[in-house]
DNA sequence: AAGACTTTGATAATTGTTATCAGCTAATAT
DNA sequence: ATATTAGCTGATAACAATTATCAAAGTCTT
């Protein structure tokens, strides 16, 4: 065993029970990419073959925050659209998921040092400053 | 008429019928910020009652595939998370939304110049390099 | 080991999105 | 202008993702 003490002292300092369920979904997680919450179910079913959907998505909740895991960009629930007249970048509130724009200029230009995979077209660079608005802010507290 | 006449060349160039519905969508989306597909069905129907939420949807796919709005960021349809080991950024493929990682150093630092919203708590910058893979752009052509 | 509190799993309910298809509309040719 | 054709719309049903509910079971103190 070496990820289980790992895992028992993240729970401890959240405040988490550390359950069976929540130790195969973390192990789980650190094998994969960037998982959909029915990726991470279909995995841990081979483990545990009665766990449910509401496990899953309560878990992965959970450990989102507690910071244990990221979002990987902020799911809003639902598609959103922008009228690309300028082009501009975004704050979202990791809490309550509002936008705000931030005009392209108020960013230094993003230079990209590494090699694409081959064939990649870039269409646009989008830079998505995460946080926490006021509110949200002050009801985490 | 001062954004009739612009709408109706987007559509000849695109080859898109000018319809009512499409003209009046059009024109919502010049005033809204970030609007789901819900957003802009309650506010086209105002203006036309008889509107279906089919129709918006179909709209909204229409005007992104010809360019003329943009996914605020790529709609995975469902969430996705990320074990928070190395910060990292995000290749992703407007196409199939397939999500390649580009380690932190690939890229240069991300200067925000602007100031924030008041009590905004930043917690990450997340850069998306948006754009379309081999198969996807080989698809499109 | 007992009690208090948290978590789980089953299920139903919601919400967001897409497919289908008959009837209507816009673009083009006449 | 009118007819033809291809494309678009609206209603509806189907589907997919997510959340709510709640009793049973597990975890963490003491």
């Amino acid at each position: 065993m070496e990820t289980k003490p790992d895992f028992r002292s993240l729970c401890q300092q959240s405040g988490l029970a550390l359950t069976h369920q929540r130790q195969v979904i973390f192990d789980a997680l650190a094998n994969m990419h960037h998982p959909s919450p029915d990726e991470v179910y279909a995995k841990v079913k081979q483990l545990i073959p009665s766990i449910s959907h509401a496990t899953v998505y309560k878990t992965l909740h959970t450990f989102v925050e507690h910071g244990i895991l990221r979002e990987l960009s902020p799911h809003h629930g639902t598609l959103r659209v922008d009228m690309g007249t300028e082009p501009h970048h975004h704050l979202i509130c990791t809490g309550c998921k509002k936008v705000i724009d931030v005009e392209s200029d108020e960013l230094g230009p993003v230079k990209f040092l590494g090699k694409l995979p081959k064939g990649f077209q870039v269409e646009r660079v989008a830079v998505e400053i995460q946080g926490l608005c006021e509110q949200c802010a002050r009801r985490k507290k």
